[in-house]
DNA sequence: TACACGATTTACT
DNA sequence: GTAAATCGTGTAT
């Protein structure tokens, strides 16, 4: 069952972080369809989030997209080589976003390894939030994208398969000052793979 | 126009 | 463990 852009706007920023976990992300990029189940997730909460790139309701080119209404993307480039890749929620002007950290690959494993070299094992391949966008043939071009599309989509398929669900501090933020220790990284450990079966 | 830096990854010592 | 890669973005001039 895909997730549609009411359900991004209609939900806690939180909630969202969490209930991601399990859910599987699909992009069809190049006419090839890549996809993963999410492991690892990351909230940003809007105005009052010293690490969010909307802290102090900054609204600047590259922000503006986070003040749109939940269920497009977020892309953005950083450290001169890797993009990262967010969704945005909550309702308009209510710059919230979920930045996707990690995804164990699913399906189009083939074009994933060809886009990130061949060099590293399954595990490796797409548990980060830069990795994951390489993976998945993600770049600027995919910014501000409605999230139920033909290239973009998430579907609630997997979530059976997390056993449990971890939050901690999030990763890079250290300039955030106190609210670098927030516990809105959120990570979900699999349940043994004889569950991984697909739900409708 | 100029400059400092980043929600990271990789390679190398 | 440390450092390099590398450029869009934000803020100051």
């Amino acid at each position: 069952m895909r997730l549609n852009s009411t359900f991004f706007i209609e939900n806690d920023v939180l909630d969202l972080s969490k209930y991601l976990l399990g859910c599987t992300f699909h992009s069809m990029i190049d006419g090839v369809h890549c996809s993963g189940i999410i492991t690892e997730t990351e909230a940003y909460t809007g105005i009052n989030d010293r690490a969010s790139h909307a802290f102090g309701n900054r609204r600047t080119p590259r922000t503006e997209v986070m003040y749109c209404a939940g269920g497009i993307s977020y892309v953005y480039f950083t450290y001169g080589l890797h993009h990262l890749f967010n969704v945005v929620t909550g309702a308009e002007n209510d710059p919230h976003a979920v930045l996707i950290r990690a995804i164990y690959p699913l399906t189009g494993i083939n074009a994933m390894f060809q886009r990130v070299g061949a060099k590293k094992g399954l595990h490796a391949l797409s548990n980060g939030p830069a990795k994951l966008t390489k993976c998945l043939g993600i770049t600027l071009e995919h910014n501000r994208m409605d999230l139920d599309g033909d290239l973009l989509w998430f579907e609630d398929n997997f979530r059976h398969a997390i056993a449990r669900t971890v939050a901690g501090p999030r990763v890079g933020v250290d300039y955030a000052g106190e609210d670098a220790l927030l516990p809105y990284r959120f990570v979900g450990f699999p349940a043994t793979a004889s569950k991984l079966q697909q739900t409708k």
